[in-house]
DNA sequence: TGGCGTCCGTGATACAAATCACGATATGGA
DNA sequence: TCCATATCGTGATTTGTATCACGGACGCCA
């Protein structure tokens, strides 16, 4: 299996061994991005957090026993939006950036996904294609399971297969509400409001102030919110400006919530 | 059980018998809208079509005996965006319209859902609130699962609860397929046209032109593309003018849809 | 150490589209 | 049939923000 995908203008080549594959950029004159199979692993910290905690034992022996482990460095690629989905990868550890991109370039990123999450289930319990990029940002260690081999488990273990429907149904909701920043703001101050106050939600909050990390680049945040990298640079400084929040490297304080919620309104 | 809710500054109650409920406007000097259980039906046209298709029978037996049916007028809410879960709803005819909408009374529709489909899904599987609202445009029908025996059904009969998966993988790929539309566009015209490509998907091409029904108002389709009434007017007309459609009362006929895609690229 | 790439900051400019305002048509209920 | 309401069509105005252009800061590697 050997194929060739274009994306942002740069050449990309899929490369795989055994079923994980991971795409490496031609352009740049570096070592293909390793991919190092570490170990069937029973003991992913969060193989039990979320999507199959607790199943009945035999269930999971039986997924460790289709399940196999590698780690993957910052730049890889999990997947690519309309290839054929070859299976599910649960995230161990690192982060993950979720987009789509149209035909000039411009990028959407939809969502960064956090240790516990499963990439790929949609289009693998459908049996279409990637309909999302997947890009490491942070060096992962990850879980594949194969489409076949998943399918299959699901339909021996129901339980399991509830726990899908209800990852997917959590997934969904995720994307209704990136949508909402997206599609129901009326200034870009307002969608970087929104979009500063989900990611602080998972954060705890200590009389009205969040300390929140966020290592996304201006031009990432404006893809996540659809604006332009120079809008997001001004809106922040705006903000600053306005001591709605701070700013310290890569943590981002928020020290008037508040305000920021009132910008949502209007 | 009884309750009211705001929305768009106007106050709905809500009104159940069973478990099916309907909202009705309360400011509307009308009697409310009518809530008539017909049957517990088995005979859906569409209760084996896309859900639920060649389960076994017993299995379809146990859904029947749990499902009620309902007819909606134009104008019904099957459901309102932030209220929790009652279960889910399986459309055998009519049409209804998904959407969200912020503080300041923009809506934006994420979807139009046709017979065959299941409403509420995503919410009631996760056990978290609708996070869409459900109103009926085209006179309605349409099959109510409470959600205990829903998922009481789905824990008995795991083969069901992939197919639940695989059309919560389909739901999460048109929600994608929205954002596409939305948030990789420079221009409304663009938005327009992915958005009245992708709808022209479901019709069959005749050499070049496509004949679709559009039965919404321009209102409407901006909600869907994120936009204002007065655009979407001014670009249709643009479109006419430049022979790349053509509008008869409630069908649209696209007359040039390469450059519709050309619009789209560049 | 010097170069190189990525990221951030900021000004000037242009243009698309939201908004306001109004009239013309359709539509549907009493 | 007629009136009320929803929907559409179009102009004028204004504002937000994408875009272009540039310089500086920082980290990384040869």
């Amino acid at each position: 299996m050997q194929s060739e995908w274009r994306r942002n203008g740069k050449r990309f080549q899929f490369v795989t061994r055994g079923d994980a594959g991971v795409f490496h950029d031609n352009n740049a004159m570096r070592a293909p991005y390793g991919l190092e199979i570490i170990e069937n692993c029973l003991s992913c910290p969060h193989r039990e957090e979320r999507l199959f905690c607790n199943l009945p034992e035999p269930s999971v022996k039986a997924l460790s026993a289709i399940t196999s482990s590698a780690s993957y460095p910052k730049g890889a690629t999990l997947f690519v939006e309309g290839q054929p989905a070859r299976g599910v990868f649960i995230l161990c550890s690192g982060r993950v950036k979720l987009s789509t991109s149209s035909a000039d370039g411009k990028t959407l990123i939809l969502r960064i996904s956090e240790p516990g999450e499963v990439l790929g289930l949609p289009a693998t319990v459908t049996g279409s294609c990637y309909e999302l990029t997947a890009d490491v940002i942070e060096p992962a260690q990850a879980n594949f399971i194969s489409r076949n081999e998943f399918l299959n488990f699901l339909k021996e273990n129901g339980e399991a297969a509830l726990r899908v429907a209800q990852q997917l149904g959590e997934t969904y909701h995720a994307a209704v509400s990136e949508m909402r920043t997206i599609g129901l703001s009326h200034s870009a101050g307002e969608k970087l409001a929104r979009f500063l106050l989900e990611w602080a939600a998972n954060y705890p909050e200590d009389k009205g102030q969040i300390r929140i990390k966020l290592t996304l680049t201006h031009e990432e945040i404006a893809q996540m919110i659809g604006s332009s990298r120079e809008t997001v640079t001004r809106l922040l400084a705006d903000f600053r400006k306005k001591q709605l929040l701070q700013v310290m490297g890569s943590t981002l304080v928020i020290k008037n919530k508040a305000a920021l919620e009132s910008i949502i309104s209007g």
